[in-house]
RNA sequence: CGAGGUGUGGCUCAGUUUGGUAGAGCACUACGUUCGGGACGUAGGGGCCGGAGGUUCAAAUCCUCUCACCUCGACCA
């Protein structure tokens, strides 16, 4: 591209509502513009980022044996409807009518398309299995669109879908993808961390996220700083320590004016926040429970949810609290609430403990769990902390923030049977075909690459996701000398096969260098006063110094640097 | 959905408290000087101040409604 007369333009400031160095790195580069809340263009700079992502995504798919095909967006309400997933995607799904009043969605995610589609090729179990795939915009009403390209409400994402007889087949299919991801992430250079996770909306039997490290990511990845543990927060499972602790003594009411939080109670008692019982009342579809866990824990909805196999799992209002149970808010405990109460394994042989009297303005103190606590069930209810044991080896937990770019899910049959996606099989029954789902989120991991490959002149692109290889700056303009050797470089690079900027714009030479930094061009070149002696001069967007090239060396240096980077 | 904030030229913002008919920097145009790391000077062009209604002799400024965007929280494959 010879920059005079192209759609290209950069931003000298940053963007007052940009929120990560990656979207203003982007917004700042020309690469992408906010168009609404959560919804982004892509600009031709942009957009050849996304297709080189979008490429090497496409030859590891390829590799894998999936076939590609494409599916619309606008998808008749009722089929969602009969999967379940209006109601589990809820207020997030985007729905809209036609002119007849007939409802319909713009898709958040393909299972069911995909699962009606198989049904046109599967018969027999000789029929499976298979792999398909698409990339294709999604459209989720998220409620806080943040961070760029990382949580918008309409974006690009690879899906594909196995199809199999069976789970021994499934795990086979499941295993290829898996490495396939595995290829596209090291391929695209990205640190980033498998990590077990909740099936949410999707269901089915297991979840692994492919998670990019930064500290911008909105999840949290629980690490062993031993073994080789990784998990989603959501999931990770709470080792209690099951530890006596404390004798029995009797109750006793202690007056604590104003102490509402484990925090205030903490400060007004000066007792450690694990000796606290923490009570929380949740409602799980619709239903009002308890939930006793230690002071220095916090409660995981995830697994509550889990427990009671429940749809919705949602903090109620302080007045509907007290309505509903004998407890007051800020001073609740589990002993004679009226509902149900749930307690978390970590505080089951506790016997010396201070929780809530049900009363304003006083707590009770030597409360035994197992003596005065009477609760239905009790489970993994609390999420892991940072210094607890691994579940896996007995190590040190360890956290880090990651943003999701990948997410691969055994479904089973879930969707096969609300769909009635079944094959005879060699005995001529019927079975339901077992189907597994696999995403990754394209300009989600274009915004991770920069998250983690920029410096401050701009964004640092790998060689094989950059938009052009080579940025050759002229020094002037209007020296027919330098434009000449630039032009004819220009033209030998694109007849390899390399992409390659031309700034013939008339502008300083510092404004072309910046411009180059910023958008991120893996290599540079120079073309100025050396030229009458026949030398250029190379430079390297990830570091080192200025080289000085003959002409006649620079296509096969350049050649070299494309192909060994 | 709750709380807070912001909408003024392409971009970043001042002006709003105390109404008087719109500014700065960057970007853009012309000319000149300069020109190998986001040049300088001079002269220009471009905005009915998010929208609607109201108060007033007069509204970017005050009042009402509304829309959009942002932050924190809630929520969330």
């Amino acid at each position: 591209m010879k920059l005079k007369n192209q759609f290209f333009y950069t931003l000298r400031q940053e963007s007052a509502d940009e929120d990560s160095t990656s979207s203003n790195l982007l917004v700042r580069s020309g690469m992408i513009k906010k168009s609404s809340s959560g919804v982004y263009m892509f600009l031709p700079l942009g957009l050849r980022v996304l297709k080189n992502i979008e490429q090497i995504v496409r030859e590891e798919m390829e590799a894998a044996g999936a076939q590609e095909l494409m599916m619309p967006s606008l998808i008749h309400q009722e089929i969602y409807d009969k999967s379940g997933r209006s109601a589990a995607f809820g207020p997030s799904i985007f729905k809209l009518n036609d002119r007849y009043e007939r409802p319909y969605v713009l898709g958040p995610t393909h299972e069911e398309l995909f699962a009606i589609a198989a049904k046109m090729k599967v018969n027999s179990y000789k029929d499976l299995p298979f792999n398909i795939y698409q990339f294709q915009n999604k459209f989720r009403d998220e409620p806080r669109p943040r961070f760029g390209l990382i949580r918008v409400r309409e974006f690009i994402m690879k899906d594909a879908y196995t199809f199999d007889r069976d789970m021994e087949g499934l795990d086979v299919a499941y295993g290829k993808m898996f490495n396939a991801y595995k290829n596209v992430f090291d391929r695209l250079g990205l640190n980033y961390v498998i990590v077990k996770a909740d099936t949410g909306a999707m269901g089915g039997h297991l979840s692994e996220e492919f998670q990019a490290v930064c500290d911008i990511g909105e999840d949290i990845l629980v690490m062993c700083d031993e073994c080789d543990f990784a998990s989603n927060l959501e999931v990770a499972e709470v080792i209690s320590e099951g530890t006596e602790k404390g004798d029995e003594g009797e109750i006793e009411e202690i007056h604590t004016p104003n102490a509402k939080t484990i925090d205030e109670l903490q400060e007004f008692l000066g007792e450690h926040p694990e000796n606290f019982l923490k009570t929380l009342v949740y409602k799980v579809d619709g239903e009002f429970i308890a939930f006793v866990l230690p002071g220095n824990r916090q409660a995981n909805e995830v697994k509550i949810g889990k427990m009671f196999n429940a749809i919705s799992v949602e903090l109620p209002e302080p007045e509907e609290i007290e309505e509903h149970t004998n407890g007051v808010v800020g001073y609740m405990g589990p002993i004679d609430l009226g509902i149900k109460v749930v307690a978390d394994n970590s505080v089951l042989n506790n016997k010396s403990m201070i929780t809530g009297a049900n009363k304003k303005d006083y707590h009770i103190k030597n409360v035994s769990v197992p003596r005065d606590v009477k609760y239905t069930i009790s489970g993994d209810i609390s999420n892991i902390k940072e210094g607890d044991k691994c579940p896996k080896c007995g190590g040190k937990i360890i956290f880090k923030k990651g943003v999701e770019v990948g997410n691969t899910f055994k479904l089973g049959t879930k969707y096969s049977e609300a769909l009635d996606l079944n094959y005879a099989a060699a005995d001529n029954t019927l079975h339901p075909v077992v189907m597994g789902s696999y995403g990754i989120g394209i300009g989600r991991t274009m915004a991770a690459v920069v998250e983690q490959s920029n410096d401050e002149s701009g964004i640092v692109w790998p060689m094989n996701i950059a938009p052009y290889k080579v940025y050759i700056v002229v020094i002037k303009d209007t020296n027919q000398e330098q434009m000449e050797a630039a032009e004819k470089l220009y033209n030998e690079l694109n007849a390899l096969g390399i992409d390659c900027i031309l700034d013939d714009r008339k502008e300083r030479p510092g404004v072309k260098f910046k411009d180059a930094e910023l958008i991120g061009i893996p290599i540079r070149v120079t073309v100025g006063r050396g030229i009458s002696e026949g030398q250029l001069e190379l430079k390297l967007r990830t570091g080192g110094d200025v080289e000085d090239i003959g002409v006649s060396e620079i296509v096969s240096k350049i050649q070299e640097i494309v192909k060994n980077a």
